[in-house]
DNA sequence: TCCATAAACTAGCGGTGTAAGTTTTCATTC
DNA sequence: GAATGAAAACTTACACCGCTAGTTTATGGA
């Protein structure tokens, strides 16, 4: 097939479908063959839209780290802020947890990545934390949030009675972990959230503003 | 080369090597063949001595969870245990950062790994947290210490002034983190966990223990 | 109208995990 | 002590991988 009147693929065409075969199988199960098979191609053709395939898997990436939205930084206070931003880049991970490994390497050079972590950083300084603890308390966020995203707690753990029975005697019940796997990790997320959100707004009103334990957002 | 004499590979040197190699050149860069050929040996003699790569891999993983010290929830109280665990785990990993995507998947059947889960998972519910929190937070702090090993975050922006200037106002400095990376991580490490551990505290006087902020260990 | 560019193709390189079968040595059992 | 089966190396081979090079043809702009 020589060159088509109309183009086969498209940039977007192509993250969206490297998405779909990565969320379907795997981050390990996307070949360039198999991708581009899934959009009626050979193999090499995707390289006439990215120059390796890295470059695709940073355009999914960014494609998931658009959807965190870090809106609260402009009109709350920087707590709620934190919070919600938090729940919201939870959400865009969890949704596509293949991919996550890949994405919690860091921002990179893509812009939506970058766009987050200048809003999360320029949100906490604004609200008057020192510049080095608001890259600390995001860092911190970060952690968290890849940490949650990247594999489930609960589906970490085998669901074979007997696994456990012999050897791990306070893990007797950790064979039913699977089946409230989102119960679990969403309830650890939520609790270890709000303990953190507890301890900075702890040690904000002891360092930042010792008067006001919430400051309005600027 | 027939059967030798005595044999050339064990499982021990295997993994040892395959730590060594996953260390300096990353995960992606271990394969069977460069594994093998690092021992002296052709690639699928590894084939005698473990049944596929991901059980090489497990080994490895299970090898460095081996190093995590957990002996703090046998003598203190569960506050004190749970930061000398964090640290003790985030030094474990961040010594073999190339392999915590891999481990991260979860415990698995990884004896290692299974009796970590076991000793922290113990130490709270014998702490007097309920059964369902103790589960939350051991996955919290998972959560947290995977996340900080996962990738270094000073070292996830790049080292180029240009492409912060334009774009993101707040993160002109960011070009300068990498060379304080370890300070930064350590310092996102410290802070997180603090607020973290502030925050179960309070909790814990709220719910657990209205009386004693803290019992001793049992 | 001309032509550089774009977008598909085919062929192929060196690498991957691992299955299959071979050879020789070791350890055990009669 | 001989026989035997397992163990531990090997070679060969398969299907797949990312990617390069070169080819073909349609498109869009000068």
């Amino acid at each position: 097939m020589p060159r088509p009147r109309r183009p086969l693929l498209t940039r977007d065409r192509i993250v969206e479908t490297a998405l779909a075969l990565i969320d379907a199988d795997g981050l390990d199960a996307l070949s360039t063959r198999r991708l581009a098979a899934a959009l009626g191609v050979q193999g090499p053709s995707l390289y006439n839209h990215f120059a390796t395939k890295d470059e695709i898997l940073d355009a999914v990436a960014d494609t998931v780290t658009g959807a965190v939205d870090t809106g609260g930084f402009a009109s709350r206070d920087w707590a709620a802020a934190l919070r919600d931003w938090a729940w919201s880049y939870r959400r865009a991970l969890t949704a596509h947890p293949n991919i996550v490994p890949y994405l919690a390497q860091g921002p990179g050079r893509r812009p939506a990545a970058l766009a987050m972590a200048d809003a999360v950083y320029g949100g906490l300084v604004r609200a008057g934390w020192p510049p080095a603890r608001a890259t600390h308390i995001g860092a911190a966020l970060r952690y968290f949030v890849a940490g949650s995203a990247l594999g489930s707690f609960a589906r970490g753990f085998v669901e074979d009675p007997e696994l456990y029975a012999a050897h791990y005697p306070h893990l007797r019940q950790a064979h039913r972990l699977a089946e409230h796997q989102q119960s679990v990790d969403e309830g650890a997320f939520a609790l270890g959230l709000d303990a953190l959100l507890h301890g900075l707004a702890a040690e904000y009103t002891r360092t930042v503003d010792p008067v006001e334990s919430v400051r309005p957002n600027g």
